[in-house]
DNA sequence: GTTTTGCATGCAATATTTTGCATACGTTCC
DNA sequence: GGAACGTATGCAAAATATTGCATGCAAAAC
């Protein structure tokens, strides 16, 4: 009855985010989670929920298939990999007409800063700076990735040297938060 | 029988986002969708749908009232103002635990990037440039903006100071992504 | 004079994300 | 010997967002 219940609407970027972490491994939902707290989860995250969820519908439409891998003493891990239908799909849409949505920066500490104040003015400070050094550890993080795997990316293959420019776009976007971060507490403490 | 129906959850943004808008203004539902195209809308959109149906939440909840405009030969216009409770609600909502979210920047590109190859290169330069170009159509708007109101910042009283600094961080983080865009644009060329 | 654009509002369905909860096994810390 | 933590999986409900559709009036463009 039920049917593979196409949706109408082409978005669900999370669906082919896991499809392109399957790209070249083959892995649990687990894995993908961890995944998605790093590298690819920098671009989009995802709760294990979601996960799991997607994984279940990418199977149902053979986009990705599942094999059980049995561990001694261990629970049961079920590992993911794309099929050639998905790996067609993810071609697809890679193609497909994309919504340009424009770095949007949906967060409501700016909103929170449109309602500085008297009152709100030290703990906007104080979340400043909690941002700042989260970006740092993160920048950290992405300055380890950058030295470690792509230290020449002239030479890289070239789906690399895609990922290479999205962990370049991440490095850059984090610097300049710094930046601004830096000069925000600057004016907060002028204040 | 409905009661407010308060949830449990006390995220919600746009709530608060919409009470932002109306914090100096007196406001329809139209003038906020506009309003959420232009600067509050860079850090958090939203379609007039959803300013609708927050739109009655508020009202039911009291935070907002409504008072009708009616014009001659016009559709009349439903303004919308704060209340002493919703100014109150606002308040709290700075002053709550945010969850930091470090510059979610939630675009399908990067992951279109990370499937970067032959087949896909051109069109993925092509998408590159017109978000380039689109970029640079909102910098001049935010550059407007501030020669407009915000020339010499060191002046404003203080909730304008806020509204500064967050526009401040959408110029440094669109002036990065042109920078982004230029350095992507070379490496995708000389590939 | 008809088409387009702008003003102004809203419903309903679908899609997506988040939150809360739940289970189960193994190892490490105290 | 028990608590905490890490691996591993998942359901259900609530919240949030997007899409498609719908209406109606006025002014301006063609």
């Amino acid at each position: 009855m039920a049917g593979l219940d196409i949706p109408r609407y082409a978005c669900m970027a999370l669906r082919y985010a896991i499809m392109t972490a399957l790209l070249e491994d083959e892995l649990s939902g687990y894995d993908l989670a961890r995944s998605f707290d790093q590298s690819l989860g920098f671009f989009w995250r995802a709760s294990h929920q979601q996960i799991y969820r997607e994984l279940r519908g990418l199977s149902e439409r053979r986009w990705i298939v599942r094999r059980v891998d049995r561990q001694l003493g261990r629970p049961e891990r079920n590992l993911y990999s794309l099929t050639r239908d998905g790996r067609q799909a993810l071609e697809r849409w890679v193609l497909e007409a994309d919504r340009m949505r424009l770095q949007e920066t949906r967060d409501e500490f700016y909103i929170k800063l449109y309602n500085l104040s008297a009152d709100s003015i030290d703990y906007l400070a104080e979340r400043l700076s909690a941002r700042r050094a989260a970006m740092m550890e993160r920048l950290y993080l992405y300055e380890r990735i950058r030295r470690r795997h792509y230290r020449d990316h002239e030479t890289l293959p070239l789906r690399r040297r895609g990922v290479y420019l999205a962990l370049l776009g991440g490095i850059m976007q984090g610097e300049q938060y710094l930046a601004w971060c830096d000069e925000a507490l600057a004016l907060l403490a002028a204040s």
